[in-house]
DNA sequence: GCAAGGTC
């Protein structure tokens, strides 16, 4: 039997398809799936892994890696190596009783034991278990084997950790490596018929950059962590990638606050081109236009310019030009123009990817991690076209596009093989997928037909008006040919039409008005924009650039959509670009590219690649260890500023947002605790304080986000006026009624927990009381629920209002609940008959429809 | 409790 082994379970069923005489037969190893088909007579197998299959870390020795976590080293085992500089040399640990962990002592502690960690030994541990168990059951039943991961380097490392697997239980069986760039007959078939050796260099480049990464990460992360110590859970990261990253972000922040802005001052004229004077009743023929000078940098200019204009009525049309210009069509959809375009839609690069997954995986979109441009030739874009012209929104346009005879798409500039380009693969509709689904569907369905499509024509007008001799320039621009443009909208301005005029035509001149304005500073980072400069510097790869900028905001280095820098984030920045500068630039990505290259032509080997990345760290860390108290201040001081919202009314020291030990909520408190015991509640959600005081009592304000909610302003004291709420009778007690009692029901807030409630003025005897939502108007209704008989209310918030059953334990909830699961089935089920799939991919897609009904489900309460 | 790179 020969085993094909590739990369992901994708690229097993289309080699499987290729090769087969017949269709491959699919089927199981444990809980992977494999393909078997038959090639001459021979039985061949493949199998798709999920990656690295394997993971290097320290070895779990006593360097940090047992119950306790991040402890210390022993002499044994991790021996100070002679490279470490002197100047790393700690002194002995300094205890009184010496530490013993599992009967060795530690000679080294926390921080002090950084330097030796630097050198500690690594190895390959599985990360995939399950795989490498099926992998291994194939192996001892081939006769021969074929590495078929993807072509390029860490293509290579993930065949060579899956050979060193095989070769566990199989040492004997020929090993060979198919090198492909496309999954298409001619190239597969080529690519087996031309079997090469596994490139033993490629993969040690690819092995170094893994153990690099992991050394520098861990000694760096663990020093920020470390240095000042703020609880479990909150560490401090540092990388080759994020940190470079969190670099260029911080650096934009400093641009923007050594702006210094300039006035200038702008002039607007207002014409009618419906009179030759005067103003004339409101006809579509005004128009305002912008004084040839755009920007006076001078206030006396500008004010000579409208003393000039002033006490004109008319102006004399001097010169209409008229100009089109085409817009070309755009180029098709790679991984990082994708998230740059669904970015400027709102959609984060992280949350597109997972989405994109997933449409991948229910078979809406082809492969979503690729860098081509160009549709390759064997891509029959007609056929495309056809599929999603069953959505009525593109049928119209699809059947232009066909009948208009072939077709041509646009190509940019970077031309691949081994996938296509992002493109629809089925046909939806905003009825087959969630909402955020259809929005990146909808975006990448309008770029394939815009792609195929001929450029638009925009005729811009431009008209210069002289008044007083001062001269005004309008400028009208309108899409005459839509071309692209009717399928594709996206980004796109509006037209701004100017009424007809001729040259030495007297128009209205309305005045004119002057304003003061003032230069902007850099604009910060959109996510999208983000990823593209990360390209640029050749930071992260196209699939991890956005879990990168996520990993930014979970540790709190970054905040907002513009990207924003927290305190912490620029204190982290500083310390490393001021101790440890190599970690802070995209050079070092740079050079590790350039050893990789060495590495992989053979110049160069792992071992001498990464001694000497050891010691580069080593040096770093020695100029950071001495200036810890200075780092540990730093840090504690942006943590103190992220978390100030204003000053303690009692004591005057600084009003902090912190996490309660207990219960995980946040809240404030003052940080003269223990001596001050002022605090506030604060709501759920995301909280973020605001520089302005409270207009009405002048206590801090902060910026509150529920989940799914807009941001909201509240001033933090509960007792002031802009949170009282009044109470609002909303029906009667149907307990006490029963009881032949009548009390009221009444909707309140506790000032104490903020929590909102519904309660029985009678409550201490008949103890009927329903919560309500955290916020939102609350009106009564003359209503009661028919399946509790609680009173309904109506609650609005800024999404509207919404009337609901205030009763958590209402049986009227399940019977919703299960109505709305049998629609969800019901879509689901209709959407997996167009979907033509392979058998191995239903249980994936039948798995992402089942997590995202449960998430809608969760959904379902809103607080 | 570390990184970045694959993929689910």
């Amino acid at each position: 039997m020969k085993l094909v082994v590739t990369e992901k379970n994708d690229a097993a069923t289309k080699i499987a398809t290729l090769l087969g005489v017949k269709k491959p037969k699919a089927d199981k190893v444990y809980s992977t799936p494999v393909y078997r088909f038959e090639v001459d007579g021979e039985e061949w197998v493949t199998i798709g892994l999920r990656g690295h299959i394997l993971e290097p870390d320290f070895t779990p020795t006593l360097i940090y890696k047992k119950r306790g976590g991040w402890r210390g080293v022993t002499a044994e085992g991790e021996a100070i190596p002679a490279q470490l500089p002197a100047s790393l040399a700690r002194p002995p640990f300094k205890k009184k009783k010496p530490f013993i962990e599992d009967g060795v002592e530690l000679k080294a502690w926390k921080m002090d034991a950084l330097p030796y960690l630097i050198y500690a030994p690594i190895e390959k541990l599985p990360k995939e278990k399950e795989i490498i168990r099926s992998l291994k059951n194939l192996a001892k039943k081939a006769d021969s084997i074929v590495i078929a991961t993807d072509f390029d380097r860490e293509g290579e490392l993930i065949g060579s950790d899956a050979l060193s697997c095989i070769q566990e239980v199989n040492p004997t069986a020929p090993v060979s490596r198919a090198r492909y760039s496309a999954f298409t007959k001619e190239e597969i078939t080529h690519a087996f018929s031309n079997l090469v050796e596994l490139d033993t260099n490629l993969a040690s480049a690819g092995a170094s950059r893994q153990d690099i990464d992991l050394i520098w990460g861990a000694v760096l992360t663990r020093y920020l962590t470390l240095v000042k110590f703020a609880g479990y859970g909150n560490v401090r990261s540092s990388g080759r990638v994020q940190t470079p990253t969190l670099a260029l972000i911080v650096a934009r922040e400093r641009e923007r606050l050594a702006f210094i802005p300039e006035d200038y001052w702008v002039i607007k004229g207002a014409f009618d081109a419906g009179a030759t004077a005067g103003p004339t009743a409101g006809d579509e023929l005004a128009f305002t236009a912008p004084h040839s000078t755009a920007r006076f940098k001078d206030e006396a200019a500008a004010k000579a310019a409208m003393a000039a204009v002033s006490g004109a009525a008319s102006a004399t049309v001097a010169a209409v030009e008229k100009r089109t210009r085409k817009q070309q069509p755009p180029v098709p959809f790679n991984t990082t123009s994708l998230m740059a375009a669904a970015s400027a839609e709102g959609l984060s690069p992280a949350r597109t990817m997972r989405i994109a997954e997933s449409l991948y995986m229910d078979g809406y979109i082809s492969y979503p991690r690729v860098d081509n441009t160009v549709y390759p030739s064997s891509l029959d874009l007609a056929e495309v076209v056809k599929t999603i012209s069953g959505n009525p929104a593109y049928a119209p346009y699809c059947q232009q596009l066909l009948s208009a005879g072939e077709l041509h798409a646009t190509r940019g500039k970077k031309e691949t093989t081994d996938h296509p380009p992002i493109y629809p693969t089925a046909k939806a509709t905003p009825d087959d997928l969630a909402p955020a689904d259809y929005k990146l569907y909808n975006l990448i369905a309008r770029r394939f037909l815009a792609t195929l499509s001929d450029a638009a024509v925009v005729e811009g007008t431009k008209v210069t008006l002289e008044v007083g001799g001062e001269h005004f320039a309008a400028k009208g621009d309108v899409l005459v040919t839509p071309g692209y443009r009717a399928i594709y909208p996206y980004g796109m301005k509006k037209d701004e039409q100017l009424p007809a005029m001729s040259e030495g035509q007297q128009i209205a001149f309305n005045g004119a008005e002057c304003t003061k304005k003032h230069t902007e500073p850099p604009a910060r980072y959109s996510q999208g924009k983000l990823i593209q400069e990360m390209e640029k510097l050749g930071l992260g790869t196209k699939s991890t650039r956005h879990s990168i900028i996520e990993r930014l905001y979970t540790v709190k280095y970054i905040q907002n959509d513009p990207i924003e820098p927290s305190q912490l984030g620029m204190a982290v920045c500083d310390a490393l670009d001021k101790f440890a500068p190599h970690i802070t630039h995209p050079q070092m990505t740079a050079e590790l590219e350039e050893e990789m290259d060495n590495i992989a032509e053979g110049r160069n080997t792992k071992d001498a690649v990464v001694t000497n990345s050891r010691n580069l760290l080593s040096e770093q860390l020695a100029n950071l260890l001495p200036h810890s108290e200075e780092v540990k201040d730093a840090l504690a001081d942006a943590v103190a500023a992220d978390a100030y919202v204003g000053k303690c009314p009692k004591c005057g020291k600084d009003l902090q947002i912190r996490v309660s030990q207990k219960t995980r909520g946040m809240f404030i408190g003052c940080a003269g605790w223990p001596d001050c015991d002022v605090t506030y509640p604060l709501p759920k959600g995301k909280v973020e304080s605001l520089p302005d005081p409270c207009p009405t009592c002048g206590m801090p304000q902060v910026k509150v986000t529920a989940f799914r909610s807009k941001p909201r302003t509240l001033c933090i004291d509960p007792n002031c006026e802009t949170n009282k709420e009044p109470d609002v009778v909303v029906g009667e007690c149907p307990k006490c009624a029963e009881a032949g009692k009548k009390a009221k029901l009444i909707a309140q807030k506790n000032p104490r927990t903020l929590k909102r409630f519904i309660r029985c003025e009678n409550y201490d005897e008949c103890g009927v009381g329903y919560p309500l939502p955290q916020y939102g108007a609350i009106t009564a209704t003359d209503e009661v629920c028919e399946h509790c008989g609680a009173p309904m209310v109506i609650v609005t918030t800024t999404r509207g209002p919404w009337k609901l059953c205030p009763n958590f334990s209402c049986p009227g909830k399940e019977i919703e609940a299960e109505k709305k699961a049998a629609a969800k089935e019901a879509k689901a089920a209709a959407k997996k008959a167009p979907a033509k799939k392979t058998a191995a991919k239903k249980p994936a897609a039948k798995k992402t429809t089942a997590k995202k009904a449960a998430a809608a489900k969760t959904e379902e309460p809103a607080e």
